[in-house]
DNA sequence: CTGAAAGCGCTAACAT
DNA sequence: ATGTTAGCGCTTTCAG
């Protein structure tokens, strides 16, 4: 009686014990065995047979346990991918790649996020092999002995992305960051440039920046010229950061002729101080950023900046985890991509 | 040395069977149950057989299997998290706001994209449950009724976040944006502005968006005002977006005083247009966007905007799954928090 | 086409 | 403090 529904709640009262494929047999009367092969479309199975237990399990409301199927199949669709930030747009926009093509192979991707700290990293990696994944995609080539040995040992396809500038445990996708750097700096050189200086941020580990800098020092040394001035920082908006940093910078050193920041945030802001301040851009000072985020199409003036390949990145190692899984062993491929510089209007025509 | 693999060629993954706990059990010389025991710190084991235990697992490289433990122990650390996107850097402050709670109760986070549609919404709700996590949060009150089936069936703690106008199926955590959005033409009306234009997104599913302009047009109303003019974008970037519709709105309805924009990103592009063709904001016309993100600190001039509490909303929602799980039944929870306007510089004070 | 038996690798619950 | 015994819910394998 008082157990009894009201009318006007239809809803299944919430299992106390979820449901399994037992209770699909029974409902249906149907063995467990063939129940599970018309939930998985596996092996033939009579249409009206597969009716009644498609009925069942839509009328129950059962939601298979993979936990239980992975144990006993020893596959489980899931694709592990490690990066060290969300709050970072660049960071997205690979992940977007990658689940565009593994969502086509029916694979799952699991974020894992690491800070920019290798001990994080670790612990990442660790919790994520646990689950045994299909494949595990990285990004970064720096990593603690103790990852690069649990990645060695998953026996998985692993891929180490964004970077090209070291080794990889597996396969590697990604651009040179220190031909970037370079790259930019002959850029600015052919365009006249000479007392150049550098914003960054404050990021030990942030190793693709450092080397982004890197080869944009080793390129300034070989014309005979060197970073003037430099700062870095940390936390905080980078658009305010970028404002700031360049009056700061500016201020101390009222005669360079160009600044060139480690990414587009910093860059926007400096370009944001200058316009306000009445400064000739590209023609007092040049200036440019890198990674070629959407934000700069929106600026005053086309802020310079280099395609660091996010999407294609994504996508070239997703589908070699893809490959990997279907059997054709793709391990140890080394793809380099090409980032374009987009010289947009913060840096003088030659 | 034939078996020698060639640079570039594909080179086969060495052969190996996952280590599993009987191989640190004969390589300690230990019970698999101790090994257990000890690799998870239960129960007592002497220090000794301890360190054997744990030398043998490291040098081994041995990483437990969670699909194994998680089926014996029937726990798992896992909570869903359900979100619209990753690009709108709204979300992932959410994600921050709930790993932050999560990781000190020993919750791993894992991550599912809808793209604002329903009906992948429900895909990735059925392959969220079917790992048996230990709670569910997921944005928005909007659900299929399958999806709100799956969801109440589960037996988990699920908490519906960011909005609270509307019925959760347990617990919700958020603000009411049709509040907000009343507040903010409070807030125009009252600094005087009567000619009021609207900018948003063409997204049918945003619907806190459509709550938000929903409850300001309500509230125009009473004052017997209307919205005059609007526009809805699709794709590309917002800020350049925003510049252009801004432009053309400006350009339809030359006399608008007010532009409110669904988002500080519209609001960013549209400010920089004003600013640009040197027509005075708040003077001649008032902006306002929402979200309050971390970019208009950045502006030339500080956007009027709204905090939606995104942090905070995380935090909380991340709360109720932890201490649901620590077996202090605390379901249907209604958390409703206080979006406060940030009239910054483009609303002229009353 | 369908079913019965035997685990997958681990842990709960008891022994000892 | 350590070992033994049963499964967890599913899939693989092999018989009907």
């Amino acid at each position: 009686m008082a157990e009894q529904p009201k009318p006007g709640q239809p809803r299944p009262i919430p299992p106390r014990r979820p449901l399994t494929l037992r209770d699909v047999s029974e409902r249906s009367g149907v063995s467990e065995m063939t129940v599970s092969r018309v939930l998985r479309n596996r092996g033939d199975v009579s249409e009206p047979t597969r009716q009644k237990v498609l009925l069942a399990a839509r009328d129950l409301g059962y939601v298979p346990n993979r936990i239980a199927g992975a144990l006993a199949s020893q596959r489980v669709n899931l694709v592990g991918v490690v990066i060290p930030s969300l709050s970072n747009q660049v960071f997205p926009e690979v992940l977007q790649g990658i689940s565009d093509v593994l969502e086509e192979s029916g694979l799952q991707t699991v974020i894992g996020v690491t800070r920019y700290s290798l001990a994080r990293e670790e612990e990442v990696l660790y919790e994520m092999l646990s689950w045994r994944p299909s494949g595990i995609i990285v990004a970064g080539l720096e990593h603690s002995d103790a990852s690069r040995a649990m990645l060695a040992a998953a026996g998985i396809p692993v891929v180490e992305i964004m970077d090209v500038n070291g080794t990889p445990v597996d396969s590697m996708v990604g651009i040179s960051h220190h031909l970037a750097g370079r790259r930019m700096a002959q850029t600015i050189l052919t365009a006249g440039y000479r007392r150049i200086g550098f914003l960054g941020t404050k990021m030990p580990d942030d190793h693709r920046a450092r080397k982004r800098l890197e080869g944009f020092e080793a390129a300034l040394c070989e014309a005979g010229l060197t970073v003037e001035a430099r700062d870095f920082y940390d936390g905080g908006s980078a658009l305010q950061k970028g404002r700031e940093m360049t009056a700061a910078l500016l201020q101390r050193h009222p005669d360079l002729d160009f600044i060139y920041c480690s990414n587009d945030m910093i860059g926007a802001g400096g370009l944001l101080h200058c316009l306000e301040q009445g400064i000739d851009v590209p023609g007092r000072i040049g200036l440019a950023g890198f990674n070629a985020i959407e934000l700069i199409q929106g600026l005053p003036r086309r802020l310079a900046t280099m395609d660091s390949c996010r999407r294609e990145i994504g996508r070239r190692a997703a589908e070699i985890i893809a490959a990997g899984r279907a059997g054709q062993a793709r391990s140890g491929q080394v793809i380099e991509l090409e980032p374009a510089i987009l010289p947009g209007d913060t840096i003088r025509r030659a």
